[in-house]
DNA sequence: AGCTTACAATAAAACGTTTCACCAGAATTT
DNA sequence: AAATTCTGGTGAAACGTTTTATTGTAAGCT
């Protein structure tokens, strides 16, 4: 039996009784073409199943249709919605993905790099570790990058994030105005940029509310002990705002866990809003990030690079919306206030949040 | 100024004074080569800043670290974590992976396939959409397939999936046992094999309970409709199970919008365990598959292919885990029952439904 | 009829690798 | 000392494309 391998151009020329320089000019769909040729070019196409090899073809024609996707961790429903938006527009424009997962560190990152970078890649979008990337982008990188959702401490690089400092200052006024006094900041670590523009905006926001900030890193026991040791302590903080994700499913896990309430024992906010936060009971106030239009964006400024748009780098904030639910309810610090001018008192004990 | 491309093959010989030839076999370790050569390109590369361009490395020795992963929907969960499980797998190996989203749609399916096929990939690993895979794999794929969690009609895959039938029996036998005298089945649609398997699971391991199924669809509008509709009507079913993760999110936010209680109007389980059911009060009974076990099998059985074993395909079931939580309590019912023997009597009139 | 233009198709070079056949010299055997 | 085997290294071919330059032919112009 005849060692038969994937057809190549070469056989398709032969089966159609016309040169390989044709098949590929038909194939290219370059003008100058006679329609006689054409057909019987694209019924070999057919007949043997043969598909372009990109990796040769990009190897002469020096153009490539693929573009490097790194982010920190893909098990982050957030990152995931990301690259599938990416994915999806990627593939509206015929380019293929390369994805690689940094896994929240930022050697693995430097080393995902250098090795995507071998792939000749047309473009990256990066979702970076920590503010230091420029330094683990290979020197001799030619291809264009697009930096999403933190912001590198070297400038340079096109730029898609959220407006992170308002949307934080907005939870934090809110729960000012809710009239909580104390609030306790958790996030995983003020080395990522839009934790620490968050801290930045709460800061900014609050006036009569006094806020602490609490760092628990990623994936660090010791962090995570140091918050649960936090949440055994009395008095509690009147309210809790988490500044991320993973600190928001741990702290939220942790409070279950001591048996606090949220938020007979204290509010709760989270930035970054998961589809569970309206499924628990009450809902938790969260300001939802604009995942897909940031995938968007971050693909439109790409291509536009791609196709050879020069040009200063640019910087695009987005716009985040800010969910109040039940969690952050009217403090009951701020009700006995009330109360003493003559409120209900009964409402105090039957409904302790307004779920809306 | 000069026109400084990516470094070659070519340029690193020149620079460190030897042959290309030397330079490949220095780069791929090959035995016969000099400490002190080896040296002078090591510098030279370092000093380029040399990569390998993998496309043409592919060219030339057919061999190729890259493999193709498909999988229905990426935006889910348990999607995403299998991916980012293999991603991580294949990093050890030194392999990268393309990934693509078929969003749900067969067509799509086989067009990514025939796409991906283009970057001639060593391997795939497949996620189907449904039963008809084989028909859309490109008829002249020679590269290695695996399978993972749904069946295909067609024999001749590995195949890696989880014990789908059991594993919803249990669940079925629980709510059973609980007392539950009718359950409604929801799920997605037979069509895919997994559904379909966990749909038989139940009505083999049913012994008093009565089921019954109800197909709502993927992202369909109409079948969402027809589930609201059922969960208005009276009486309810005692129970309801839930077969995949999209449609467990949709009920049970239906179920919180007509505002039915859980497990006071009735009880509730899924198939899926995703982290916030265990974090809304009461928890929710869930079946919850090994995701992780199962990409490493998938990477395992791939790998066992790709380095070249040979003989027949092989299905490889794995064990899921029976999470039981508040949502599936006894049956208010069957406690009205042991109430006769001594019971407390308003217990049955807080529960406001009666079945049959 | 001659001369240029335009057209359709092709041969061959090039892209950056790896591999294969080969070679010079050193080391070993006869 | 001559003949053989190793050893470390190289030139050139090959992989599957695209592109450039070139060809042959038909059409358009005096």
């Amino acid at each position: 039996m005849s060692k038969s391998r994937t057809p190549s151009i070469k056989m398709v020329a032969d089966r159609a009784g016309v040169s390989v320089a044709t098949v590929s000019n038909v194939l290219n769909g370059k003008p100058t073409v006679s329609p006689d040729f054409a057909r019987r070019v694209n019924d070999a196409v057919r007949e043997l199943g043969y598909v372009v090899d990109l990796g040769a073809s990009r190897l002469r024609s020096r153009k490539t249709q693929l573009v490097g996707v790194v982010v920190p961790d893909l098990t982050n429903p957030m990152f995931a919605s990301f690259v599938s938006t990416l994915e999806h527009l990627a593939r509206l424009d015929d380019y293929d993905l390369v994805v690689v997962s940094a896994r929240n560190n930022a050697e693995e990152e430097a080393d995902r790099l250098r090795k995507i970078r071998a792939w000749r890649p047309a473009g990256l979008i990066v979702i970076p570790c920590d503010g230091a990337f420029a330094e683990r982008l290979p020197n001799g990188f030619f291809a264009p990058v697009v930096l999403a959702d933190r912001i590198p401490d070297a400038a340079g690089f096109d730029l898609i994030a959220v407006d992170n400092g308002p949307a934080a200052g907005a939870i934090a006024a809110h729960l000012d105005e809710q009239g909580y006094r104390d609030c306790m900041v958790v996030g995983s670590s003020l080395s990522i940029s839009n934790v620490r523009e968050r801290w930045e905006g709460v800061q900014a926001a609050v006036r009569r509310m006094h806020v602490e900030m609490l760092e628990i890193g990623i994936d660090d026991a010791n962090g995570a002990q140091r918050l649960e040791e936090r949440l055994r302590r009395r008095p509690l903080p009147g309210a809790l705002f988490s500044l991320d994700h993973g600190t928001t499913l741990l702290t939220y896990r942790a409070m279950a866990e001591i048996g606090l309430s949220v938020p007979g024992d204290l509010a709760f906010a989270s930035f970054d809003d998961m589809e569970w936060m309206q499924l628990v009971a009450p809902g938790i106030t969260a300001v939802r990030q604009p995942i897909e239009e940031m995938a968007e964006q971050a693909w439109a400024l790409l291509l536009r690079r791609m196709t050879g748009s020069a040009g200063k780098p640019v910087t695009r904030r987005l716009r985040c919306a800010v969910e109040i639910r039940g969690s952050t309810p009217r403090s009951p610090l701020e009700e006995a206030g009330n109360m003493k001018l003559g409120g209900e008192k009964w409402k105090l004990q039957d409904e302790p949040y307004s779920p809306e």
